[in-house]
DNA sequence: TGTTTAACATACTGATTGGTATATTATGTA
DNA sequence: TACATAATATACCAATCAGTATGTTAAACA
């Protein structure tokens, strides 16, 4: 019972994550998110809880929505399909037309104020899990024959997120697609192979 | 004539620059700044105009401090030699222990509200500026026969610098130096020879 | 020793921040 | 039709934001 709620909290997250995305985390107010969703505060605090309620949700969302290919492209047959996947399907993320360039998890706090330390913190973590199972990826490859054994995997997720995150810098300052994979191919050069 | 100063704008200036350097331009206030130089907000203002004025010559301070070792790189007798001491250099910036991680140009707006876009596009336009030096450095030494003829050196430049981004990113977030130097072990291992 | 000048300290401005109290309106149920 | 419930709209909260007006103090010059 009750009366109904008169907008779709579903779209409301998908907007929410547009303004994050553009403007990050500390940039963005809660004016702005409730003029772009067309909704009043007690309605956004009513559906969400609080700022930074939402914005755990919009990262949800984000992962659920933008970064679900990740796990598909560690399951290419190759370590260096998996890679090359994984880097050209961020760059397609990263440049998607359909909103704000570059990434959630990185333009929404690289630094910020003692207030947001906790969000810049979660960021960090998300990003750790996405390069911990690049990581494990490799390692299974080692295993298989299909990495170098005298390569560190851990070495070479790091150096992969590395570039995926300096992509992610480019992308938000208007970085090109065609540009970023031009990044990729240079990157993906110094791939290591097995001697037989 | 009239009163002393009574405080070093020139140290006050360097107080700002870690201050701006870990909590980013819109996650600084100038309350935070006053505290920290140990000064009232008028002497502040009168000392050096408002708060972007104060950022950008952080900014100066900033690339002329921690930055010049970049001019001196790209002096190196080969290519390879001048990016790997560009790369390595950046790394011992970024995780300097004498001051907050991670680099200045990018901490400082990655992401912002739009009161803050002027600063995020003063960042934007510095980068490039970096990048393009090292595009020219490229250049030359394809003409020197140091740098293959068939690799483009905006391609390269545009790597290294993403490389460096990603280092910056990952130094706020917490990286080693050794780690950050490990990136750049793999990140070189791709650098072109000239056959011959 | 005045007078001028500039930096000092205190207190303030209007605007905006994240978040909420209150009253109204619309709904399902009894 | 009356009641309970939940979402709305309006107006507000204290705190903080960047920036400043004002009065006081300390120095250099005449």
């Amino acid at each position: 019972m009750g009366r109904h709620r008169e907008f779709d909290p579903d779209e409301a997250l998908h907007i929410a994550l547009q303004v994050f995305r553009r403007r990050g985390y500390e940039g963005t107010s809660i004016s702005d998110l409730t003029e772009a969703m067309g909704i009043t505060r007690p309605s956004l605090y009513a559906a969400f809880g609080n700022k930074e309620d939402l914005f755990r949700r919009t990262l949800d969302l984000y992962e659920r929505q933008h970064l679900c290919f990740a796990h598909e492209a560690l399951q290419a047959p190759t370590a260096q399909e998996a890679v090359e996947r994984l880097l050209r399907g961020y760059v397609d993320v990263l440049t998607d037309p359909m909103g704000p360039p570059g990434c959630l998890g990185v333009n929404g706090a690289v630094a910020c104020s003692e207030a947001s330390e906790a969000i810049r913190e979660e960021l960090i973590a998300r990003r750790m899990v996405n390069e911990n199972n690049l990581r494990d990826r490799l390692e299974k490859a080692r295993c298989n024959g299909d990495f170098p054994s005298n390569e560190d995997p851990a070495d070479w997720a790091r150096y992969v997120v590395s570039v995926g995150l300096g992509m992610a810098v480019r992308a938000a300052s208007g970085a090109s697609r065609e540009e970023l994979h031009r990044v990729v191919d240079v990157a993906l050069r110094s791939w290591p192979t097995v001697s037989r």
